[in-house]
DNA sequence: CACTAAAGTGACAGTAGTGTCACTTTAGAA
DNA sequence: TTCTAAAGTGACACTACTGTCACTTTAGTG
């Protein structure tokens, strides 16, 4: 009934990551899309309204995916299980963590569609926070995190750690163990 | 001899100071520089010829601020004493941190003096590298840092924690105390 | 085979930036 | 007072986006 399809919805979306994390949000434009897919600038337009339209609705898809798997945690028994799940997450996903700080660029005036997009990423950003809240709540029961370390600074930690730059290019067991330890037990020797 | 200047110096770099850390790199404009001066565009265009060389002046002259507090160090006794000194500076300066952050959007291709300046900027950032190795030396020799970890990873956590976005309003020394036992001994309880 | 409707196109108007330059203004020197 | 040169101006040409829309193409239907 109608003419074939140049790329799949899978293809657009997975350009529009490549070209956010190459270009950062302020530098991604419809052309460069337009050019990765080979179609016209025009074509795009048919599927979004515009541009905040198109890339809120990218990160919704990806903090979905992303929730998916932080879901999983649920089931895991014990904080020292969920933790290294989590740290686990972190590592296989610091491309989402890029993403994820792109989306305090969106700017403030949008039409309706990208709006809503928008509220609907702050629940999703919540729905993070809580099931996070939840893992640190049962380190503390267990004893196992510090009591007097706030909820926030530890989950910061968390996700700030995986942006941290290996320039000299640690290989990535030794990185991720280094991480791990210093997170867990500091840098510091214990006799200090 | 001449006309008399409508801002000095010092005044046009806080201005750019405050312009990129309120729009960022991408949307820091010649316009917003000029609006916020009182001046007409044209008036910039005479002393920078172009926008990457007052953005790059600009930067070299933040990092010789910094750098000339950060040689400070060297003046303290021992690893704690210049541990602590580099974590003062660094939360006293968390402006400057996202002012390097930018470092890495300075666009490849420039013109002359702006790429003279981004080679200067390198050997600045290099020089930083030096005086924190030395430091993490020190702590190493004195046996307070664990030998195993790779410098990088304890620079890299330094310098990334302040990244640490503050979301719900810890009160700052609670704050710094916070993130500083963490670094030192981590997040787990000493038994675990 | 002709019709339909989705898919795709490219020219268009609009906006917002950059860097240039001939010109105007003005403080101080001669 | 006149002259000079630095300081400042605003119009200009250019570039690179955004979003629109009348038009073309094409796979499948009747």
């Amino acid at each position: 009934m109608a003419r074939e399809r140049k790329f799949s919805t899978d293809e657009l979306y997975r350009a529009v990551k490549q070209l956010l994390l190459e270009h950062g949000y302020d530098n991604f434009t419809i052309s460069l899309l337009a050019e990765q897919l080979d179609v016209s600038r025009g074509t795009i337009y048919k599927y979004f309204e515009n541009k905040e339209e198109l890339l809120t609705e990218f990160m919704v898809r990806e903090m979905d995916l992303f929730l998916l798997e932080l879901k999983k945690v649920e089931a895991k028994r014990g904080f020292v299980a969920q933790f290294d799940y989590i740290l686990e997450l972190v590592f296989e996903n610091t491309d989402f963590h890029q993403i994820l700080s792109m989306a305090s660029l969106i700017p403030a005036h949008l039409t309706k569609k990208a709006l809503s997009n928008k509220k609907r990423l702050e629940q999703q950003h919540f729905e993070m926070y809580r099931l996070l809240a939840d893992v640190i709540r049962l380190g503390k029961e267990e004893k196992k995190l510090k009591e007097h370390l706030p909820d926030s600074v530890i989950l910061g930690f968390i996700f700030q750690v995986i942006a941290i730059p290996n320039y000299f290019g640690v290989p990535k067991p030794q990185w991720v163990a280094s991480i791990k330890e210093i997170l867990m037990h500091g840098m510091f020797e214990q006799d200090n």
